[in-house]
DNA sequence: AAAGGTGTTTATCG
DNA sequence: TCGATAAACACCTT
């Protein structure tokens, strides 16, 4: 659900209300959710005292950099945060509490409790393993048909699977994934290596558009994804094909289909996004 | 009412 | 090294 339009907008709203602030304790009620090697006290002790300077955003990855650390976020499915008062009741799956100097409370929800947080020294952030895999963000100054191809050429895997592939470019999840590949008029089961030079530059183009116009929009809601301001985002309503099963398709009228690829659920229309031999 | 679907990443298998 | 699969969880739908 997070995936790089909703991840961006919950960090611009984060910047907007907690930068600066301080964290004068922690709360952890899901040890799991705190990785290795930092066990759930190292990461209280290191974070107190510690000021929210600003937040920064790789992929699907939040980045929180403090004074000594840089705190990574990621929300994986259901992952939420508020800032709350501290009389306000907690809300059943409620993991981390951070306490700020204000008074105020930064709280991370998730009700899957699949969300992680990694504690990095501030200077070190760029020798995380994900994040030197990781593939370009999708916009256009970094994300370069030329390497594209070159990765589309080398799987043997269908595209769609690529294109969710974080090392290949950075935050596609499934939503976006489905409407690149509509909007590019791609098969999601066509292997990514019989994929030609004009249909790999439509893709690119489309993936750069969609995720540039779901920011704008300040993401989709789908089932519960909320920004850090308790607000639903708007993408929804411009989505053709996910979630739209059964539906004419937007520009041809015929009904979208959805079957399984790469073991996710995916959207597609069978007759403008058609298979196409090598 | 048990079973299956939901999506992201990492670990593990062949 | 690559690709496929399972596991980490809770809730909702069938």
């Amino acid at each position: 659900m997070p995936e790089l339009p909703e991840v961006e907008t919950i960090r611009k709203g984060l910047n907007q209300l907690i930068t600066g602030a301080v964290i004068i304790d922690v709360a952890v009620f899901w040890d799991r959710m705190i990785t290795p090697p930092f066990s759930t006290g190292k990461f209280k002790k290191a974070l107190r005292g510690e000021t929210i300077h600003t937040v920064e955003r790789r992929g699907k990855y939040l980045i929180f950099l403090l004074d000594h650390w840089a705190m990574v976020s990621h929300l994986r499915m259901e992952g939420k945060y508020e800032v709350n008062h501290s009389g306000d009741p907690i809300q059943k799956h409620t993991h981390v509490i951070f306490y700020l100097a204000d008074g105020r409370q930064l709280r991370y929800l998730d009700v899957r409790k699949f969300g992680r947080f990694t504690l990095l020294p501030i200077d070190k952030r760029e020798e995380y393993e994900p994040f030197k895999k990781m593939g370009p963000e999708p916009v256009a100054d970094f994300f370069k048909l030329n390497e594209f191809r070159k990765d589309l050429s080398k799987s043997s895997r269908v595209i769609k699977a690529v294109i969710l592939d974080q090392n290949i470019v950075a935050g596609v999840g499934n939503i976006y994934a489905d409407e690149s590949l509509f909007q590019a008029k791609i098969n999601p089961l066509q292997p990514a290596n019989t994929i030609g030079p004009a249909a790999a530059k439509r893709l690119r183009d489309a993936i750069i558009d969609v995720i540039g116009r779901a920011v704008e929009a300040g993401g989709s809601t789908i089932r519960t994804y909320k920004n850090t301001l308790g607000e639903a985002g708007k993408f929804q309503v411009s989505l053709a094909v996910y979630g739209q099963t059964g539906k004419p398709c937007p520009r041809c009228g015929h009904p979208i289909e959805k079957i399984r690829v790469a073991q996710r659920g995916t959207h597609y229309c069978p007759h403008c996004q058609k298979m196409k031999k090598a």
